[in-house]
This record gives C-alpha cells, sequence and structure tokens, in this order.
DNA sequence: ACTTTTGTTGACAAAATTGTTAAACATAAA
DNA sequence: TTTATGTTTAACAATTTTGTCAACAAAAGT
C-alpha cells in the first residue's frame, strides 16, 4: 500500500540525512527527493524546523525503543549480545548517519535538551554486564566503559567509510567484506 | 603575536566546525565568532564554498601529518601505541567533530574525490601491526581491523558526547572522568 | 610628500531559501 | 448536485545568505 505523503516525506528526509549524510538539506532537496511539491512539507510540518524536530525525535525513539527491545529480555548473556550486534549493525548499514544527525541537531544552537529518564533497559543491561564480570565472563571495569567499546567498535567504521575508504586507500566492495567480518571479530574480542 | 586576519578567519570556522560541531555555519556566524567583517572573508577566500575547501584540505593533511609523525619512527611498537593514543586523544578532545565536518564534506554534492596516494607512514604502521601479531604480542587478523578497533575505540565516545551524556543521563564531569580513564583501558584491551 | 599596493568597511545587488496564500483539485458525505 | 473536507499546486512575499563594488584607511615603496 501507498505511503501517506506525510509519511513519505519523513521516510525521505531520513533517507536523506541517516543514509546519505545530507545532514542540512533544504525543503527542496527534500520534496525533490521525495517527488512532492514544496508546499507539502509546510502544509503537514509548518516549518522546516518542525520537521528536523520531529525526524529527530522520531530517531531518538526508534534508537531508544531498538535498544529496549534487545536488551530487555531474557536469554542468556553470551547470545543475546549476539543478538545485539547482528541487529544493531543491520541497522547501522541502513542509517549510518543517523547519530551523527542526532549530533549535529544538538549542537545547533535553538536546540533545547528535554527529557532526562534513563532507559531501564540499559540499566537492566549495565547490571548484567556487572553479573558477567564478577562471574569472570567478562574483564573487570565500569560497565560504562564495555558499553562504549561495543558501541564504537561497531558503529565507528560505518561512520566514518567514505573517510577511511580514501585515506586507506581501500575499494568500496573490500570496505564492505570488511564491515560484514566484524560481527565476529567483536564478539571474539570482547570475550577474549 | 597577532594573528593575520585570513588566519583568524580559517582558525575561528575550524573552531566552529571542528569544535563547536556547527558543520555549516554561515558566512555571518564565523565573521562574528572571529570579529570581523564578512566581506573579509570574501576577501581572503572568494567565496564560502573556497573557505570550506581550503578548510577540508588543511584538516585532511594535518590529520595525515599528526598520524604521520607519530606512527613513522622506531620506538618499540607498545610505546609507540601508548603515545599514539595520548596524541589522537589530546587532538580529539580539542577537535572533537573534525571526522564529522570531513564526513559531510565528502557527502556533499559537489565535491570532488582527490588525491589517493596512501599513508606511507600507514603502511609501515600496518607491516608492524603484522609483525606484532606474527611474534604472538596481538591478537592474529587483518591489520586493517586492529586499526578500526583502536580508532574507534578512541574517537567514538568522544564524538558522541552530547548523545551518550544524554541517553545515559551523565554529568559532563563524569562524562570528562570516563573519557579520560579510557586511554589506559584502550591499552590494556589491545593487548589483552 | 606622493604614489601604489594592500587591507577593511558598509551599502547594495543577486541569489537562494523559506513561508504564506488563494485557488484548483479530489473525494466523500449530505 | 451541492456541500464540505482535506489535499495539492503555483504564484507570491519575506527572509536569509551570499557576493560585489566603490570608497576609505593603512602600510609600503619611491
Amino acid at each position: 500500500m501507498a505511503l501517506s505523503k506525510e509519511e513519505l516525506i519523513k521516510q525521505t528526509a531520513k533517507d536523506l540525512f541517516f543514509s546519505k549524510g545530507c545532514l542540512h538539506a533544504t525543503t527542496q532537496e527534500i520534496a525533490d527527493a521525495a517527488g512532492v511539491n514544496r508546499s507539502l512539507i509546510n502544509y503537514y510540518f509548518r516549518s522546516r524546523d518542525l520537521l528536523f524536530q520531529t525526524v529527530y525525535r522520531e530517531a531518538v525513539e526508534s534508537l531508544k525503543s531498538q535498544l529496549d527491545k534487545v536488551l530487555y529480555d531474557n536469554t542468556p548473556f553470551k547470545e543475546k549480545l549476539g543478538i545485539f550486534i547482528d541487529v544493531y549493525m543491520k541497522e547501522l548499514l541502513k542509517y549510518p548517519y543517523r547519530e551523527s544527525f542526532l549530533i549535529t541537531e544538538i549542537c545547533s544552537k535553538n536546540f533545547a535538551l528535554k527529557e532526562k529518564k534513563k532507559s531501564a533497559a540499559l540499566a537492566h543491561f549495565l547490571k548484567e554486564i556487572a553479573e558477567e564480570m564478577e562471574k569472570g565472563t567478562l574483564k573487570k571495569g565500569d560497565p560504562i566503559h564495555f558499553v562504549f567499546d561495543l558501541l564504537a567498535l561497531m558503529s565507528f567504521p560505518v561512520i566514518m567509510t567514505p573517510l577511511y575508504q580514501k585515506l586507506l586507500d581501500i575499494s568500496k566492495e573490500k570496505y564492505q567484506t570488511l564491515i560484514a567480518e566484524r560481527k565476529q571479530l567483536i564478539l571474539e574480542k570482547i570475550f577474549n
């Protein structure tokens, strides 16, 4: 079934921002990419700024709910981690620049930080990590660092694709296989 | 001694882009931040676009030369790595968004990719890594993955500061100490 | 001192981007 | 068929951003 135009505009904006890295596309560019009249953006979202805010909010939401869905259940830790890496990296390949978009929005001046409630799933995950550290499955330390490491190892090479392809002089195909290899590598590295 | 205005403009632009994360500042914003008349930007750089290109080129250059300076010498591997992490993280804290800027510039449509000569220092470093793997000091694998891991572990938590501070509900101070702890942690993790 | 060059500024013009409005259009209900 | 409702469009207006230019100031050269 066809997407409503409102949804189409939003999805296209996300595609431009998160996939193509056009972090400050104009309304005209978004409208063209969506194949709709630019005025429709104002009709549905009132202003460019509100469209950006909407996309921002939904991105944070979906980021949180993705984390929640995976982290907040009772599969054994190691297995859960495998699933997490799988899910997260699939999403990363679809939306490599989502976090970058969020960062630039937060940095943009007219931005008001809101809600500060820590994700329950995350707290749960941190506790699990601490338990694994107790058991000796994981190297001891602040669980936050474990989370940093995990997210960094997954995200960074994906985010930096165009730059590192250039700097390291690697072909697109080779880079893709490198990324694909990483799921397994990260698991090994983490449980060394 | 006072900076020439041309240099001042460039430095201010870098400060806005790389430190403050204003990846698409207007010429007026740059001029204001530098305390100069906006026309001076056109006088020295002809156009906004050329200023951006200049900053981009210099950032890639300095990124390369920083890597070269550290990687291309004869201190023992482990020690060299310590220095590298030190230097790189110091630079990261000064310019957390430098890589993000490069990425968005590369993604921006009117961008022509140029020079594809691999850094000699990097090649040298990769060979050293391979040797350490032979010796058993490092876990075997594609040395590129080692470089990915290293850069990811350093850069990512810094780049994501504003977002993760928010999501993890961590105070600015706490976050800073976490980052500061990482140099040691990364070394340990790498040589597990 | 005078001329030439370089740097600096404000005013203006041009271009790009956004927001608004009214009219055209479609669709379904009355 | 008319009416009402929501959608879509083009034309226009307003705003923002960029680029140019002539005038002026400062410095350097003769």
